[in-house]
DNA sequence: GTCTATATCATGATAGAC
DNA sequence: GTCTATCATGATATAGAC
């Protein structure tokens, strides 16, 4: 008898497992990286068979890469939407900085409250993962989604036409970077802000991380130029006039 | 005979070894992580036998925090010798605070050039560990320097007087993401900056990459205040009147 | 689809000769 | 201090019964 619902419920179980591999993974390779986190942990804390890892995904590594389409397949289609969105209601000018820049920090940040999206712990796995040095997902990543950093750059180029590309560039990049530590919330980032924080101040409030992150990169975006790029930009400004 | 030479170098030898492995785990874990660099690699690398890793520094745990304190050491002894120095020379004024950034970043930057102290290797491991999953490290990183941290922190809190201390650490916090990220260097960095760079325009120049990131952390440090953070700054400048 | 059992290999660490 | 040889363990992956 027992036989029979077991093979009734085959397929609900099937997908069942595969999510709570995901899951399991997700949660391990944030807490211990992709060379810290075996297979036997992942199978174990997910309570199916060790070897259902390589029935459903066929190996550790594209379980890794499955871990980041699950959450980035959706983010992504979200940052380009919204650019969409934004630009169709400009009127052919350019976006300000600050829409761009929400669109794709803004859009990352707010997966922190969805937990069906992955929330906080793949936000974390994110973050660190983009400094990890396990190069074969870093390079799924960078080819997967380059299409979206293209476009949210071309965007920044239009916003600020009298800034070099190269410094826009690189610019995007150290936003990246203070977004990625930021989320990644390591240990680190606990002994920095338990000192010296008023009473009272709830410093681990995600609904003011976005707007504290939202400030200090678009300081950063539009900080003066160093000198040398300074001059750049103004051969840039009388080409484009 | 071949004997009595060696036994007469075994002292220098000894040494020479221990920087062989100290040189090859500092390249090794920076290329491929801590989990993922193997004892024998880095033997393999360093040219030595080995048994040699586990005699010289007992474990491979104990070979990593000897990587990281053999290069912490002098650029935190350099970054407290700067600030002493500054406020020295400022007549008991709180310092600018560019140079406090400049202090503990530039401070670190500028090892990238010195090849003696570590140089571009070094500088890459120590981004990438800031967000790596390997807690030991993290914790004897936050241990072991933390009080470096708190006199810089310190001292912006006497440059920036009218901006709340939380918000202070929160850029502080941001500024080490953008830093680390920046000199991790990863490939999702050279896939960004591979596009759209004007023709002759060397990005990976470190020269540039100072005052860039320089410009883009003064920024981001000064920039307006969010909503709810400029009404707490207000009290705090009152308090302080 | 799920399980047990196992093949195959790499790991960190150490004992003991030299 | 350096070497060889080896231990004990844990890794990924798979074969084959159910």
């Amino acid at each position: 008898m027992a036989a029979e619902v077991h093979e009734g419920m085959a397929e609900v179980r099937n997908i069942d497992t595969r999510e709570r591999i995901l899951d399991a993974a997700e949660r391990l390779f944030m807490a211990h990286g992709y060379d810290g986190t075996s297979m036997r942990q992942i199978t174990g804390d997910a309570g199916v068979n060790l070897a259902a890892v390589n029935y459903h995904f066929g190996s550790k590594e594209a379980l890794m890469q499955e871990v980041f389409r699950r959450r980035l397949d959706w983010l992504n289609e979200e940052r380009m939407r919204m650019l969409d969105e934004m630009e169709a209601g400009s009127g052919g000018q350019p976006l300000k900085p600050s829409q761009i820049v929400d669109g794709f920090f803004g859009t990352l940040l707010r997966m922190a409250d969805d937990e069906k999206r992955g929330g906080l712990t793949f936000l974390r796995l994110l973050g660190r993962t983009l400094t990890e040095p396990s190069e074969f997902i870093r390079t799924f990543l960078a080819e997967e989604y380059a299409h979206v950093l293209e476009r949210y750059k071309a965007a920044l180029f239009r916003a600020l036409p009298d800034v070099p590309k190269a410094e826009i560039v690189w610019r995007f990049h150290f936003m990246l970077g203070a977004t990625s530590y930021a989320i990644a919330g390591t240990d680190a980032l606990r002994v920095v802000t338990d000192w010296g924080i008023e009473e009272g101040d709830s410093v681990d409030r995600l609904d003011r991380l976005l707007p504290r992150l939202m400030s200090f990169l678009l300081g950063g975006l539009r900080a003066p130029l160093p000198q040398f790029a300074a001059a750049e930009g103004e051969q840039q400004a009388a080409r484009a006039a």
